[in-house]
DNA sequence: CTGAAAGCGCTTACAG
DNA sequence: CTGAAAGCGCTTACAG
């Protein structure tokens, strides 16, 4: 027998096919010893609930969809490290309720895919990845607005449902830890017109404090590059070369503030010596730079619960537009 | 109408609901305007084909289950991003046969599961993940040996189904670079009982090339610790400390080589002047360290590839024991 | 080329 | 507390 039904396990224990359904469910009102001897029977035989049987019968799968959103032609190991931590937490949130996670990552219309809700196979999606993919943002703007719903993190606005840092006090605490440290010469290096809230949040955050300490801050739009890294090296070549007497650097992303890092290394500048440098997003590679990188670290676990919480609420109240709370780990940089 | 099925449809296309099933099915003996009008009528309306009725009914899911095992007690953020870069792969190849990605992460008793298959929600279950977690690799042996089985990443050899990089030719690599670049107090550091083959395989191309070449290498264990990172660091100090004159070292993992220069950083050792580093796996951590660190790729696109038919090949015949080609990536460490 | 009908394996309202 | 039966939404063999 490749596969036992509930029929073979209601025959092994002598009891009917809906009672071994109730005993292995823990409906109530099913004799102690029943449920025994079906579960002995169910054991034996080795059966396991089929969960497309299941599913289909209860209109509920038990799972999430999660699609992360790539640059496009962007190789898999490429990806940026956060996503995967935010993938990681997301995982643990959903296996906490005993759900599974279908796992998608999507970079152009040839697999651009919105329907996992709309085909039964999840009961809610996330959305998450680079912020850079315009083509793959307008597409799951169309699906929302078609009644493919989902909960993003980090988005663009209204017309999602969305879910991001404390960017703004990440901002101000970057700018305090720097003024603190005595620096006075600052720069904000990060996309300014990101169809994302995110970047702009950081920055306006750093900006404001700054300024309410009497420090006007650069800002510093990174050039065009494959990814945040290069985007990093080469915006703090041409910060240096415009401003030689920058000493404080707070970069939007830690891939972007590790590309800075090197360009730094680059221009001859010693790290935190002659520019202290703060990154965003607390991904483990900072730990691994030389020196370390500080950075405004959000509190993935609660991220991952928050998320999974809110795209599982009905689709008619949604709270939208939490804050995942960040913290300044202090390490080498900064 | 909250979802619509294929009743709806045919209302609306005026055909029977058989008929809109084997349309959109793509079946032959469709007449070619019934299709379209169908078609149309689906997509006016939104439907998509319910995922749970139609594998029920087809006894197929297109899915693949991918679990990954990690420390217990690890943070999601503190996975071996080699893990990750695999796991990427293999969304990819599972996407570009149309099957879905069901992910699971598991550290513990508290999550073990392994019956992805047996309940349906997936046609075949890859397992991959730390090696270092015993009690996880006994969980799925078991399993495997209960029937539930499965491929994996780098096994601890015949009871599973698996894969592994060209581990004794990446070794051998290794040696032929060091040696050629004028290296001859060799050492390899990695752990050396391992209940998988790879680190072994890995030590022994080493250690077999650099003796043919007359230079035997010194065999280090690295001590417990946290994770790969923290006990290259330990290892670097301990083996330095015994032998102070070793010039060329080639570590396991790219984790446990990032530790291990940073060990040799603060015993004072340049990299590569005093000492050349090689790593193996290819993350991309490497290439942001400093010096970027010469290491042992192996071709993930190939491995998520073969992973993903490996998995789907029937039962009956698996062909276990596929080779992942690596080629070694010389950057500044080595 | 198209339709009526059986059946995939469950869950649960209904009856006892 | 337990059983017989309906029905979730599909796919496809069978009949026309």
């Amino acid at each position: 027998m490749l596969r036992p039904t509930s029929f073979d396990v209601a025959e092994r224990a002598g009891v009917s096919q809906s009672t071994v359904s109730r005993a292995l469910r823990n409906s109530p009102g099913v004799n102690a010893e029943t449920r025994a001897r079906v579960a002995a029977a169910a054991r034996e035989l080795g059966y396991v609930v089929d969960r497309h049987a299941s599913s289909l019968r209860l209109k509920s799968s038990e799972t999430i969809a999660l699609v992360t959103i790539c640059r496009p032609g962007e190789d898999r190991s490429a990806i940026n490290p956060f996503y995967f931590a935010l993938l990681g937490s997301i995982a643990a949130a959903t296996s906490a309720r005993g759900f599974n996670l279908l796992v998608s990552f999507q970079e152009s219309a040839a697999n651009f895919r919105a329907d996992f809700v709309a085909s039964g196979l999840a009961d809610a999606m996330i959305v998450i990845g680079t912020t850079s993919n315009r083509t793959a943002w307008d597409f799951f703007a169309e699906a929302q607005a078609a009644g493919l719903g989902f909960t993003c993190w980090g988005s663009p606005g209204d017309p999602f449902h969305w879910m991001r840092s404390d960017n703004g006090i990440g901002g101000r605490l970057a700018a305090e830890h720097l003024i603190a440290g005595g620096r006075r010469r600052l720069a904000f290096i990060g996309p300014q017109r990101s169809p994302q809230r995110q970047f702009d949040e950081r920055r306006d955050g750093f900006t404001a404090a700054a300024t309410a300490r009497g420090v006007t801050p650069i800002l510093a739009e990174p050039p065009a590059a494959s990814d945040r890294h290069a985007q990093g090296v080469a915006a703090a070549r041409d910060l240096l070369a415009r401003h030689p007497d920058v000493d404080g650097i707070f970069a939007a992303s830690d891939m972007l503030a590790l590309g800075v890092l090197q360009g730094l290394k680059e221009t001859g500048r010693s790290v935190p010596g002659d520019v202290a440098l703060i990154g965003f997003d607390g991904i483990r590679a900072g730990t691994l730079a030389d020196p370390a990188l500080t950075t405004l670290e959000p509190d993935l676990d609660a991220a991952g619960e928050a998320l999974v919480a809110m795209a599982l609420e009905d689709t008619g109240f949604r709270r939208s537009g939490t804050r995942i709370p960040v913290r300044l780990v202090a390490r080498g940089s900064a």
